[in-house]
DNA sequence: GGGCAGTAGTTGATACATCATGCAAACCCT
DNA sequence: AGGGTTTGCATGATGTATCAACTACTGCCC
């Protein structure tokens, strides 16, 4: 027995929208990591790092810059970053004002992947999220994510 | 240049969409993990497997019918199962009517760990989740999900 | 300028997800 | 009944995410 108010489960309104942004973001993420993989040599996380390189100065940025942006955890940029290396993606420089610091520069091959991959992404974005909503739906999923998002519960 | 009414790359509106409806889920599912690793023993992952088990009729389902539940692939379903018979969360078992099938059966300590996790992970989703939204924003969420789950694009 | 707390980044261990592949039982077809 | 196909699941390799521990440098305070 619990009293008026609040509830050990989740109502039939409520669980309809927790399911279904589960599900949704399941099958979008899904689709778009397909895509990519099919159609590019890159995965969703290769994507990221490489879009926020390539809009940067010089398509270059302090490794804590790209965590910031991409709100990433610095270990996960660090593995992240070795395994792109390796592709040849980026490539660290040593950072003259602090020298605990790497600079991350987008190499010409990085450049050239994410040209070929952003406009087949976004056609996918499009293809499986925003063509399947309209004006209102996109203004409320917004709403919602600013509120999520809002400051941290007490 | 292109075309009136196709666009290259998304307008502010569905950027402000996108971005937000993959920040809000980052943001929500790493809250939920990080509840759950805190208060129980449990990813979300066994989470997820557990509950559909302590569902089913007698707490015993074949492998494929919890893929399906799930939309997991049968691979996925089958190293996660493995590390969860290594816990004592879950046994497998013959399937006397398919001999290449297994059950799947959760165990005394599977119960136990999902009896306890599930009212702290449901309130957690409210914290984060419901409590911020309106019934509005459900309802679209909901609406929104359904949509982008209708009938694949052409 | 010596000590030391904090910051930038790396590394290794472990859990998780996906892909390709393998295998055995079941099904189907003639 | 025999032979090919499909189904149900397992396995190994690789890529990805998180945590804890580590190194190296900075900045600060005295």
């Amino acid at each position: 027995m619990m009293a008026a108010g609040e509830s050990q489960w989740l109502d039939e309104r409520e669980q309809r929208a927790w399911r279904g942004f589960l599900d949704m973001h399941a099958l979008v993420n899904r689709s778009l990591a397909t895509q990519l993989q099919r159609d590019t040599d890159l995965s969703l996380a290769d994507y990221g790092v490489l879009v926020t390189l390539s809009e940067a100065n010089e398509g270059e940025l302090r490794s804590f810059a790209i965590a910031d942006i991409l709100q990433w955890e610095a270990s996960r940029l660090s593995h992240q970053l070795r395994r792109m290396e390796a592709r040849g993606l980026i490539e660290r420089r040593s950072c003259p004002e602090d020298r605990r610091g790497v600079n991350i520069a987008i190499t010409e091959a990085g450049r050239c992947a994410i040209a070929k991959a952003a406009p087949l992404h976004v056609a996918e974005v499009r293809r499986v999220f925003i063509d399947r909503l309209d004006g209102a739906h996109l203004d409320a999923l917004a709403d919602a994510a600013e509120r999520v998002r809002g400051e941290p519960g007490p």
